[in-house]
DNA sequence: TTGAAAGCGGTACCAC
DNA sequence: GTGGTACCGCTTTCAA
C-alpha cells in the first residue's frame, strides 16, 4: 500500500469532486449513470480501489469477524473454519483469526480483536473468562460461542444438543445388548463433554446400568490410554463411548492394540463424524453434528445482532439435534 | 464499537491535549512520566484502547498480514495455520484469513487483501494467477508462497527441496529391496507433486528400475482408489510412495481391505507427517517437513520486505531440506 | 514537554 | 446530481 490510489486521484483525473467518486462506491448513492461509468472506468484504469478502513472509520463498521478457535488440530474444526470463512465472505465480511493455544483463553489473544474493531466474535471450543466477555459487552460487540455452552456469560450459543445425543447413544448401545458400558471424557471442564457424559449416565441409570469413566482430552493419544486402561481393568466394558472421534479413533487403535476386536469383543462410539470416522480401517459409528447448519445460525445470531446495533438483545441459546450414524464398530 | 472511547476523550477528561494522549501510545514518544501515568490510568479506568485502524490510515500500517489457505482439511495445514497464527501475533502482526476452494485462487478470494490493505501475503498450497500477482506487486505486497513453487511469479517461496525428498526416498526404497515402485501424485499440475514425482524418478532411474504412476488428489479417497487400481494390476508394485500423508493412509486402507500385509507383501511411504502417520494403526513412513522452520523462513521473508519497504526486492526461493521418519510400512 | 493544526482516505450532510 | 465541508480517531510536524 506504498502508494495507494485514492478517491481524490481519481476526482482530479476526470476533473470532478472527490465526494462524487465516493458516491459511486457507496451502496444508497445516486449519481448520474455517465459519472459512474466514467468514475468506473478510471478506477479500473488507475487501480483504484477504496480503503476499507478508511471507510470504517465513519461509517463505524470494518466488516470484520473476529473468530478465535482453539483445538484446531482436531478434523473437525478446519472443517468448521473453512465453513465460516466460505459463509461470512459470501456476506461481505472477512476473518480475522486466531489461533488459541490452550482451552482457557487469555485476555490476550482477544484483545486485538477489539483493537480492530471487529463487529463480532465468534469463539469454538474454548472457555472464556467473565471479564473477556465484559469487556466486549461494553464495546457492544456480540460473541458466539461454537461448541460450548457458558450458563452466566453474556453470550450467544450454538450448540449440539449434547445431553440428548449422549441419552440416544446409551439407549443404542443398551439395544444392542452391552452390558458394561464406559465413557471417554474429553476435558472435562467443558460443558461438552459434561453434558454427553450426563446423557449417557441418564439411559443407562434409566435402564439400570452404570457408567464406568474416564478421561482422553479430546485427542488421540489422550483416548488411546484411557482405552488401554479400561480394557486392562479386571472387568473391561464392553462398549466405550467417546466424548469426540479423534480420542474414538486413538481407542480403537489401543483396542486392537491389546487384542480386542471390533466390534465382536468391544463396540466404540465416537462424536462429532469427522471425516476420518468414515475411513474404512475405522468404521466408527458416531453422532453426527450438523456443521453446517450450526455455521449457519451462529452466524444469523450474530450478524442479526450487528446489523440491529442498538437494540438491546438476550443473549440467545440455540440448540440443535444431532444424529447417529452407524458404522461397523458397534456390533 | 459503538461508543468507543476515544483520545479526545481521555484528553478532555485530564484537561490535556489530545496530542499527549496520542504520544503516551505511540513507540517512539517522550512525555512527562508523571503525564504518562495519569493517561494510562485514565485509559485503564475508562476503558480506551487506540483504535488501530484509525492509526494505520496515517501510518499506513495496518499489521495485518493476509492467509490464504487451500487443502484445509488435510491435517499438515492446520498446524501450518497455528503456527503462522501464532508466529505473527508474537510479532504483533495479525491474520485476516481466507479460505480457499479449489487449487486454482480466484481474484475475489484475494480481492479483500487489498482492500483492507495487509501488508503481505501467504499462500499455502494453492495456485495464483499472475494478474493477481501483479496487483499485488503494484501495491508493493509482498507475498510469499508457502509449499508451491512457481517459476515465474515475482513472490517469494519458501518450499521443501521435494526433488531431493524424492530421491531419498527412491534411494531408501531401493536399499530395502523393492523392485516395483509406484508413485500415487497429488494434485498433478502443482509443483509440489511433480518435483517429488522426478525426484524418484531419478535415483530409479540412476538403479534401472522405472516407475508406475497413479493419480490421487492429494486426498484419503482418492489414495485408496489409486492404491486399488496399483494393486489390482497383473503385476501390482511392491513399495507405494504417495505425494502425501493423507492419500497414503488412504492406500494403506485400500491395501489392507484387498488383503495385501503392510509391509509383508507391499510398503508405503508418505510425505508430510502428519500427527496421524505415527498412529499405530498406520505407524507410516514419512517424509518430514520442518514446518517450523518453513514457518519461520516464511515469516521473516515476509517481514524483512515489509519493514524495509522501498527498497527493491528479487523474489527469493528458499529450499529445506526435510528428513525420512522411519516408522513400520516399510519392510 | 506540550498544544494547535494539518491530514490520512473516506462518508454524509449541506446547499446549489 | 454535484461540490463544499465537517468529521471519523489517530499521528505528526511545528511553535511555543
Amino acid at each position: 500500500m506504498h502508494k495507494q490510489v485514492t478517491a481524490s486521484d481519481i476526482a482530479k483525473y476526470l476533473g470532478i469532486s472527490q465526494s462524487t467518486v465516493s458516491r459511486v462506491f457507496t451502496p444508497g448513492a445516486r449519481v448520474a449513470k455517465e459519472t459512474r461509468e466514467r468514475v468506473l472506468r478510471a478506477a479500473q484504469e488507475l487501480g483504484y480501489r477504496p480503503n476499507v478502513l478508511a471507510r470504517g472509520l465513519i461509517t463505524k463498521r470494518t466488516r470484520m469477524i473476529g473468530v478465535a478457535m482453539a483445538d484446531i488440530q482436531n478434523p473437525f474444526y478446519p472443517e468448521v473454519l473453512g465453513g465460516f470463512s466460505k459463509k461470512l465472505r459470501e456476506l461481505g465480511y472477512q476473518v480475522l483469526f486466531v489461533n488459541i493455544e490452550n482451552d482457557q483463553i487469555e485476555d490476550a489473544e482477544m484483545s486485538q480483536f477489539l483493537d480492530y474493531s471487529v463487529e463480532g466474535v465468534i469463539v469454538t471450543s474454548a472457555l472464556l473468562s467473565s471479564k473477556v466477555v465484559s469487556s466486549f459487552v461494553e464495546n457492544n460487540i456480540p460473541i458466539v460461542l461454537f461448541n460450548r455452552y457458558h450458563q452466566n456469560l453474556h453470550c450467544h450459543t450454538v450448540c449440539c444438543d449434547n445431553m440428548d445425543a449422549g441419552d440416544q447413544i446409551g439407549e443404542y448401545l443398551i439395544q444392542k445388548g452391552h452390558k458394561r458400558m464406559a465413557y471417554i471424557a474429553g476435558n472435562p471442564n467443558t460443558s461438552t463433554s459434561q453434558d454427553r457424559e450426563q446423557g449417557v449416565r441418564r439411559s443407562l441409570n434409566r435402564h439400570g446400568y452404570s457408567l464406568i469413566t474416564d478421561i482422553g482430552h479430546y485427542t488421540y493419544e489422550g483416548g488411546f490410554e484411557a482405552s488401554k486402561r479400561l480394557l486392562s481393568s479386571v472387568e473391561p466394558p464392553d462398549a466405550i463411548f467417546c466424548a469426540n472421534d479423534i480420542m474414538a479413533l486413538g481407542a480403537m487403535d489401543a483396542a486392537k492394540e491389546l487384542g480386542f476386536g471390533i466390534p465382536k469383543d468391544i463396540s466404540f462410539v465416537g462424536f462429532d463424524d469427522i471425516p476420518l470416522a468414515a475411513w474404512s480401517g475405522y468404521s466408527l459409528t458416531t453422532w453426527r453434528q450438523p456443521v453446517e447448519q450450526m455455521i449457519q445460525w451462529s452466524i444469523e445470531l450474530l450478524i442479526a445482532e450487528i446489523e440491529n446495533k442498538g437494540v438491546e438483545r438476550e443473549p440467545m441459546a440455540k440448540w440443535i439435534q444431532g444424529s447417529l450414524v452407524e458404522r461397523k464398530s458397534v456390533r
